[in-house]
DNA sequence: CAGGAATTGTTCGTGTACTAACAGAAGTTG
DNA sequence: CAACTTCTGTTAGTACACGAACAATTCCTG
């Protein structure tokens, strides 16, 4: 049983490591996101989808739901009001909280490149086969969550 | 045939796109990295590791062997060479060349981190069963290819 | 209701990551 | 050998991403 997946034992190849997978699998998607979308990266296209789902949210319960702390989701926040994509207002009932909402350029913006981010998706899954696709989808899922 | 997954049309939930779910499982690796191996970042631990593996090369010849452009892994070498991980000079044949191998200390530090290593590895891995683990890590290496 | 705890957003510092532009060295070809 | 091209490393600029520290506000609990 001589196993190099092993966790303690074996040969250890850089390449084969899980982590790396997944950055290089990361830099893949992003040029094919960059390629298509060269106005917005990721995350900001990410936060502007995710309030036009949501229709409103406080910038950290935005982030919380895009996956970015308070930090980043103020960075990205910053650019996309920059560009008016997205108002902000200060809420009435929580002095601390800031309101967020797309403005209709964002919605209109965020619908007009609906097609690309559906293309970009499956051109990230191009190399398997829709059966595969759908297998691997599923397990990614159970490794990103918590 | 109203499939949701078709790239052109039906509902787009940011949730279910590959790459927002990929962005999360490398947060999730990130994290457990940082938890086991505080002193090194990802990124240094691969520098580190295919130096070690390969045990000489040029910084840009390092760079592609771990998927990192020109100005990246130039950052990430400084780092390590500030730390006595690294060794730089000048190569002799080709002026333009900087040569680089392992410092005895990288040698060591590398070697006392791989029981580590392959420990976040996984536990990256870990929510997956092993067979669905070994599927993965095939489907996600076709998936970063090119 | 008073005082501690939790939440919201901000700022700072460090570390990837990519593009673009550049200088110098090496290789190629007419 | 001279012009062109390619390769190597560097710098500057932008954009995530995270930890840590902070002030203001709100919540909770005694």
């Amino acid at each position: 049983m001589n196993d190099n997946s092993d966790a303690t034992t074996g040969s250890y190849r850089l390449d084969d490591q899980v982590g790396f997978i997944l950055r290089r699998a990361n830099q893949r998607h992003l040029a094919l996101f960059t390629r298509d979308i060269p106005d917005l990266t990721p995350t900001q296209f990410a936060a502007l989808a995710k309030l036009c789902e949501l229709e409103q949210a406080s910038q950290n319960a935005l982030g919380r739901a895009t996956a970015m702390d308070a930090a980043t989701i103020k960075g990205v926040i910053d650019r996309l009001r920059k560009r008016g994509l997205v108002a902000a207002r200060r809420d009435a009932d929580d002095a601390r909280r800031v309101h967020l909402s797309p403005t209709k350029q964002g919605q209109q913006l965020y619908e007009a490149l609906l097609p690309r981010a559906r293309e970009i998706s499956k051109e990230t899954l191009a190399p398997l086969a829709p059966q595969e696709a759908a297998v691997f989808l599923q397990l990614l899922e159970k490794l990103a969550r918590e």
